[in-house]
DNA sequence: GCTCAAATGGGCCTCCAGTTCCGTTAAGGG
DNA sequence: CCCTTAACGGAACTGGAGGCCCATTTGAGC
């Protein structure tokens, strides 16, 4: 294992990290234009104007790369927006999603970066972080309406957003397309119908563990 | 375009169909264990017992070969279980996908499958294909419970059916896990949950285009 | 069962992704 | 401001994926 992530870096300041971003950024660029197979680091260290052999040096690969773009992008989190009712919340976080998805640039990215994911473990375990980031930004707006009352008690609130997510990325991968936004609200009152029916509340026990009910 | 999927061939039987069958059967099964970026055609044409030549002439690229190996896959269908009630028939489906995708060597296969798919056109036409045929074989089951009145006329048949895949891809391929029995059982209960709310239902104005409402 | 071209397969070649080597640059501590 | 060495970058090297040539096999029509 000679390539690193970025861990134990003794000299993480300066040049290394304008040489971090700027390769990147360079990666998040090609991976958007040609897809995951297409890519190759030297092309990637031209367009960073950085030499090959320090991208060959500190990634290795494209999975390890792509590992650490992503551990970044988790870090940049999207303010969310609060209406007050669940429906507006999850509609938000839908067209939220939806945007992003049919946005040329993001789209593509994230379709190849799920491909990467696919192909290496690393990277598939940094693809889990993110979402998990993700989903733990925009549960407490399902919290929120269980206290109001408008769920019930026990409501397994990240399973009601991966619910809003799951149809626009099912869409985008399988059928290759990017969701408009009648997807999206779609999706935000299919997740709101199905928490409403109580398909995502859980039983709790004295013991504290979970049971599907 | 010197590789054809299998279009024009002038000779199709004995030997071609034979190399055929073997080349798609090894290709499927080194798909399965090594994934999308690893796959090597010389490998596919020694398990197949071919020559490696004759790989690299009639299907000349990963993508290709893959999208010849949906093509196989989409004729080979799976008789679907009716049970009579809209549940039913809808968990049926849920567990159906749930034990393909939770199977090793299918999950693999099928996450393979998308990743090559989200780098290649004609991949993902042929899986876009392939979906519609599964989409379609489903589809009646919901049309019957239309029927029945258990659902609102204008109900979109086919999105209830996606609307409980959804759930199982998302978490395959987003979280890397391959859902359980639990996660297809509540798949179907949130599409029956939304499908009853009325979420896929479409109007249809008076020149036979539809809306979302 | 004979003929002819479609289809296959072994061996050779090419080219470039990935690696190694080593000199150069510039963080970071004192 | 200087020294040490982590980090970078240019250039040359190499293994193997992908492609080509041509002899051989075999399906299909008669």
């Amino acid at each position: 294992m000679s390539a690193e992530g970025d861990p134990g870096r003794v000299r993480p300041g300066g040049r290394t990290a304008r040489v971090r971003a700027a390769v990147l950024t360079a990666a998040g660029d090609l991976l958007a234009e040609q897809g995951f197979d297409r890519l190759d680091l030297a092309d990637i260290a031209r367009r960073a104007g950085v030499g090959k052999t320090t991208v060959y040096r500190r990634w290795g690969s494209v999975p390890n790369l792509v590992a650490d773009l992503l551990a970044e992008m988790a870090e940049q989190s999207v303010p969310r927006t609060e209406t007050g009712a669940l429906e507006g919340d999850l509609q938000a976080n839908a067209r939220l999603v939806q945007r992003t998805l049919s946005d040329p640039r993001q789209g593509r990215l994230f379709t190849a970066i799920i491909a990467a994911a696919t192909c290496d473990t690393r990277t598939a375990e940094a693809l889990r972080r993110f979402y998990e980031v993700r989903i733990d930004e925009w549960a407490p707006c399902v919290q929120q309406a269980v206290d109001r009352g408008e769920l019930l008690a026990g409501t397994d609130c990240r399973e009601v957003i991966r619910a809003v997510s799951a149809p626009l990325y099912y869409r985008l991968l399988t059928v290759g397309q990017a969701p408009v936004e009648a997807d999206a609200d779609r999706a935000a009152q299919a997740a709101v119908a199905a928490a409403r029916a109580g398909v995502f509340t859980t039983q709790v026990d004295e013991y504290g563990r979970a049971d599907s009910g």
